[in-house]
DNA sequence: AAAAAAATCAGGGAATCCCCTTAGAAAATA
DNA sequence: TATTTTCTAAGGGGATTCCCTGATTTTTTT
């Protein structure tokens, strides 16, 4: 049987581009291309495809909820999302809304009709150059000035920080007196260069040290 | 020419199984065995191998620091790592330090094949299990209570909050009095389910408030 | 064994946060 | 226009955090 495959790209460049990639290839049929939010939902609720490729930066509603409700409605549709390199800090919530593949708008038909493969047979698609592009982000942003590094007693300190509990619940819950979880809090703050409790939370899921 | 795999797990009969999974296929061969951390380290030193089959919970040094180490010196190692239904938790950490493939350790023939012509190809492989599990964990972790709506008010005060300021500052900067702010603090605790600051930021950033 | 690092505790005081209630004005919505 | 929501503000007080200094004991490293 034929896969059933639609576009939804704001851009009609793009539509134009990925529907002519996909036009010589037999096992593969174009169900509808789409050029927002709105018209996608109505045409996936007439025509089933089997895979979507899907633009994140939409007029109306963006990829990563419009994603979410179609996902919701229709468990068995595969959405391969189509991104830029710009929004690539989407992806990383992208990956937990339970999309299946990922590609740059550079993608070539080889690659494209690898991703379609792959997501059809249940698999996870991700882009090399993606990859690669996520890497770079995560390096230069969380990875500047390297892990602070805590002590064991810190670190409890902070865990239970972390747990909303006062300097009073964290002293009974370690045994110690609550001036040394003070003293181990100031600790952690200079250590972590925060300014107060919010600060070192914030940090430290930042940093992973959670 | 032949793929040299190497396999690093401290579980022998993990290493049998998957030798034995590679033993048939003639494009493939298995360049080592290992057990840990430093044995992989030395070994790959010696003989580099095309893709590693890399195990998380190791005795010496977990999966994800080994990979970072390993990445450095072999960019051009594919690692693809082994997982436990147990320690998906890891795998968000992993998606971001340059992993090339997820594999639970109950993969078949056919898959692992299939992972490793991908991540030599230079794309990512997530198995599909994997995801659904990454999804499941993610949907009753975070998803529990749909995203808290605040007011347009209170987000600029969450905001302020997270920047690190008083409420002193805060006032300052929004140009309102003090026991504003408190209030609008306090209906976030309340709308977040905070006990105090330190919640408010941390389900903030796990709902993606900021 | 000696040195360094970590963990423990404390006094004291200013600053800040947390919590309750109440309430008028402004803005959005029905 | 009427109703609801949001934004504003305050009083008052207890709880907690923040910040400084200084010090002893325990553990780890050299």
């Amino acid at each position: 049987m034929e896969t059933k495959i639609a576009i939804t790209d704001d851009h009609e460049m793009v539509l134009q581009g990925i529907a002519s990639m996909l036009e010589n290839t037999p096992e593969i049929a174009i169900s509808g291309t789409y050029k927002n939010a709105s018209e996608t939902l109505e045409g996936i609720s007439k025509v089933q495809p089997d895979v979507l490729l899907l633009d994140i930066n939409l007029p109306d509603i963006n990829g990563i909820d419009l994603s979410k409700q179609l996902l919701k409605k229709y468990p068995d549709l595969k959405i391969i999302a189509l991104t830029n390199f710009e929004d690539i800090s989407f992806i990383k919530r992208m990956l937990k809304n339970g999309v299946h593949g990922y590609l740059l708008k550079n993608t070539d038909k080889l690659e494209l009709l690898t991703a379609i493969t792959q997501v059809l047979s249940g698999e996870v698609f991700l882009q090399a150059d993606l990859h690669k592009k996520l890497l770079g982000q995560t390096k230069t942003a969380s990875d500047n000035g390297l892990k602070p590094k805590l002590t064991r007693r810190e670190h409890d300190v902070l865990i239970a920080i972390s747990e909303e509990l006062t300097t009073q619940e964290i002293s009974e819950k370690l045994f110690i007196s609550p001036k040394t979880v003070e003293t181990h809090r100031m600790n952690i703050m200079s250590k972590l260069g925060a300014k107060n409790s919010v600060g070192i939370i914030k940090i430290a899921i930042e940093k992973e040290l959670l």
